[in-house]
DNA sequence: CGCGCAATGTAGACAGTGTCAAGATGCTCT
DNA sequence: AGAGCATCTTGACACTGTCTACATTGCGCG
């Protein structure tokens, strides 16, 4: 329901929404939260200000005290699914720098691609120009989005030294490559394109294949 | 300026927009070509139905005797798009059923993302998921979007009768395959995330080279 | 302890949006 | 000429993001 961390010490639990005091105690993340659930259960056009407002019962420009506008409150959700994305991804075989084989392709890429389809409306805000096209990003949202660019490339380039990956493949090539294929497939299925869900496995099966022929393994 | 065909056979061509008669003789066409043109010169938020009747001296409502809302409205302009992409790509070498070669690959690559790139206002509309996911696709859309994925299954599997491409390789997933890696490729310059398009032409050709060895040419 | 101030909440207003309903206009065909 | 119909118009409604001005409250400091 709620969010963990309560500042006022003795906010009830139990109690209504509508029944809250005037300090609402914890609005900042639960706007947050409550717009990422307000974009998967009703996509982009249920997410308003006001009614996000309205749901976490507040006054409509309550929420202004906490996000200037419209698009940085967007790309507070960026910033969560940044960091859940990293996490996920973090636990992926690819991350363990060990032998690389097509198996860690493969593990890799279906846990990118489940991510995207399973979070669209973090995703969607991640890598999409809703946000990217304004040129206006948050700071922090910047340096977390480059990051997660950032490490893949390391795990490549790391690979590449250990010698798992031919000296002909430019590495920079490689991660662009192999990352546009992953947010390709994934933008078709969340997009509603590709309806097939139940080709994804073998879908990411085929592309690891392509990546590790590719990379000459 | 205007459409081809004028439906009013004495419509004066130098009259300015505001001096108009009552009926404006050719509206629909205008419509499209004037949201196209929102589209690319201001992004989603520059179109408004009402900006759009403003812009060609209409009044608010008239539009709506050409499309039913705006989500008709937008189907119409990708349905252009469609057309448009599949005048480009048929000019690409792989149309040919000749031999194919890794060139032929790169030039159809390179044809398609400079479409999407170029064309970035149509080609949002038809492969994003403002429309498809609507699940309210116009049925000329639809057969219109078939088509072309169709057509470009179609030169796999016949490159692939002819021997020129493995028999291992599934040609409903390698066309899946590599239509997502140019789509995410195309995806990721549109929406800023990739901004560096001088090195576009040396993606492609790797993207080529990766779909050759696929096929194991 | 108490007080002031910053943080956080509120209501009112404005311009803009998509779209519906009712009425006005004029082209086309009998 | 006149009927019918496509097309265009004005008025209205509910909604949006966001600005300004005002209210409340909790926290830190003297």
């Amino acid at each position: 329901m709620s969010k963990l961390t309560k500042s006022s010490p003795v906010a009830p639990p139990s109690v209504p929404a509508t029944a809250r005091s005037y300090h609402h105690g914890d609005l900042r993340s639960e706007l947050l939260d409550a717009a990422a659930r307000l974009l998967r259960e009703e996509g982009e056009a249920g997410l308003s200000m006001r009614r996000l407002a309205q749901e976490l019962g507040v006054s409509r420009t309550a929420p202004y005290h906490h996000f200037a506008d419209k698009h940085s409150l967007l790309c507070g959700v960026a910033e969560e699914g940044f960091r859940r994305f990293r996490r996920v991804l973090s636990e992926s075989e690819l991350g363990l720098h060990g032998v690389l084989r097509e198996d860690s392709l493969r593990d890799f890429s279906r846990r990118y691609v489940d991510f995207a389809v399973n979070n669209a409306e973090y995703y969607d805000l991640m890598f999409g120009g809703k946000l990217w096209k304004s040129q206006a990003l948050t700071e922090s949202l910047k340096t977390e989005a480059y990051r997660a660019f950032r490490e893949y490339l390391g795990y490549i380039r790391g690979y590449q030294q250990q010698g798992q990956i031919s000296l002909e493949v430019a590495p920079l090539r490689f991660a662009q490559l192999s990352w546009s294929t992953l947010h390709g497939i994934s933008r078709l299925l969340i997009d509603g394109i590709y309806l097939e869900s139940e080709v994804v496995e073998e879908m990411c099966r085929t592309a690891a294949e392509m990546f590790a022929r590719q990379a000459r393994l």
